[in-house]
DNA sequence: CTTTCCCATTGACAACCGTCGATGCATTTT
DNA sequence: AAAATGCATCGACGGTTGTCAATGGGAAAG
């Protein structure tokens, strides 16, 4: 894949930009509002879920039960991809898809108290 | 405060609707993509840890740190309240803002394994 | 009562986003 | 070599969103 996995949340990934401890830096909530917005979709929440319940999705299964055009889906891994939350590899013509669990309890530690 | 509080995410209040573990049905993703949106954007998250640290912040007070004008901070404080991120009470002429960390604890919820 | 102050709402504008047809690039299959 | 297949990119369209000046309502202060 030629997909770069964006880092947008490296300071975080070691410590904790806790969302309701202090308020947060300008440049904290950038990344965080970033990867937030990767969420605020319904059809790449669906994607994202489906792809973290199997542990592998070709791009081609995700067409027909997300009831949208090739291009679409196209647009909505990229979206997750870029935000490090999920990832892909291109074996032959497909490309399988994974979830980055650790990103998700990244994002969890930042809603922590 | 006339402000209803809507009740988005009720379905997950009780249970959890992981996103890692099953795929989401549509509307489960839909209620979750709503309050994810209201997270996806830098001054609102601001706007948010800035009222969880102290435990109730005036209007009035957040214009000047966001650097905002009033009525795009009233915008960004009915999206939170929409989403029932945070909570308004008006006394006098002011209004007062508490964050809601059982809101919080639902998302980091919906993101556990 | 009049003035002052805080906040919500409206309207407008630019920027952004989700969607899909069309196109092009690789890789496999024939 | 040629046809077929899966995916990324481009371009376009409509809808949504963040922003602020202007306006209005309500509550306190004068």
């Amino acid at each position: 894949m030629a997909r770069k996995s964006v880092a947008v949340l490296d300071a975080e990934d070691q410590c904790c930009a806790s969302v309701l401890a202090a308020p947060l830096a300008e440049d904290e909530a950038d990344q965080l509002a970033r990867v937030f917005a990767a969420l605020a979709d319904p059809v790449r929440l669906r994607l994202l879920s489906m792809v973290a319940a199997a542990d592998e999705v070709c791009s081609c299964d995700l067409q027909v039960p997300l009831g949208k055009a090739q291009p679409t889906i196209s647009h909505h891994t990229k979206a997750l991809a870029d935000a490090g939350l999920i990832v892909g590899e291109k074996r032959g013509r497909w490309v399988y898809w994974r979830a980055v669990p650790e990103r998700l309890a990244t994002l969890r530690r930042a809603l922590a108290p």
